[in-house]
DNA sequence: CCAGGCATGTAATCTGTTACATGATTTA
DNA sequence: TAAATCATGTAACAGATTACATGCCTGG
């Protein structure tokens, strides 16, 4: 039965906050919420053709700037319904999959020093995103202040909340295997 | 083409340690890193199946005890290759699907007293986890110090650290919106 | 005796990725 | 002019979940 899909949830919440066609919504999740929630094009467009087939969205006339084509869609009432009812709901899924933390699960197959050496790579990784969030979030401090604001703020607080624990289990990481004698 | 599974290393992986059954595989996996891997029986048993068929793991006698159907696997010298070359490559698929996370960032939807509750549900369901992971890791040091022993102890960290780190964020979160005036 | 855990497994079905195709426009 | 980015989309294919089936054993 494979659960049910929740790429079309996350169109229509991005179309509730603004207007847009597939290339944004996809920029708009890899950049805000890339850390927690992906999707790519391949469930994206598809999704959309079909999210306007059953009139939760529609498309309108990209009013200007555009020799380039782009299709700017808007979400109907319909299609705020049934977000709303979803947002409503309080059950999540959770998946996660992090093949980093598993092979170091395994890191006894390789030498301490590849060990450690992978654990830096891996922070420096870390710290960069981290970086990227903190950009993201001191822009979002100096626009005005909406209601939606608050939201992204504290969300995106949680990926730099994260990013820093990251950081420092790998310096503690980093420094156990040290004494082991890498 | 839908990326490779990487189901059959975790099995491998799993069998490198001990012996063990398909049952007990999946026991391991959700108690020891379910936090950041899962995987379904739909997953285990066929994949153990092909793992047998070519000759990656085999089957050996319970020796002892069991009135009950249980087929305990052994990882055979090609099976270790196979996970050897694997631990070796040094790339990572991360895959994340947050959908708390998701729904938070379209907090606006609901009123603030709405996501404070939520964020306090949250928070509990942490807070458990951490408890669960930090009793293990007592556990552990409590057990001879072998070489596998210090990366479950270093993966286990991580899984404190990020719960901690959540439980942090959520406290936080939830200040931030009761001064909105929950 | 019955609920729940132990234990294995399959079928149905959808999900989701990758890789490719296409073509315009911008930038170096 | 070549590479990168903008922009949409599809096909192939495997991945993965859920739900169910089966049956034994244990504890209350």
């Amino acid at each position: 039965m494979a659960r049910e899909s929740k790429t079309k949830y996350i169109l229509l919440g991005m179309l509730a906050i603004k207007n847009c066609s597939g290339y944004d919504i996809k920029q708009m999740i890899d950049v805000n919420v890339g850390y927690f929630w992906q999707e790519s094009n391949g469930q994206i467009y598809p999704t959309l053709k079909k999210l306007e087939e059953c009139k939760l969205i529609e498309r309108i006339e990209e009013d200007r700037d555009s020799t380039r084509e782009k299709k700017i869609y808007t979400i109907t009432l319909e299609g705020k319904r049934i977000f709303q009812n979803w947002v409503e709901e309080d059950e999540y899924i959770l998946s996660i999959r992090n093949e980093f933390l598993l092979k170091l699960t395994f890191g006894t197959n390789l030498t301490v020093r590849k060990n450690i050496e992978r654990l830096k790579k891996y922070k420096r990784g870390v710290s960069e995103k981290k970086t990227i969030l903190e950009s993201m979030k001191s822009r979002l401090g100096l626009e005005e202040q909406t209601d939606q604001h608050i939201y992204w703020y504290i969300q995106l607080d949680s990926g730099i909340l994260m990013s820093q624990a990251m950081s420092e289990w790998c310096d503690l990481s980093i420094s156990r295997l040290e004494k082991l004698g890498g």
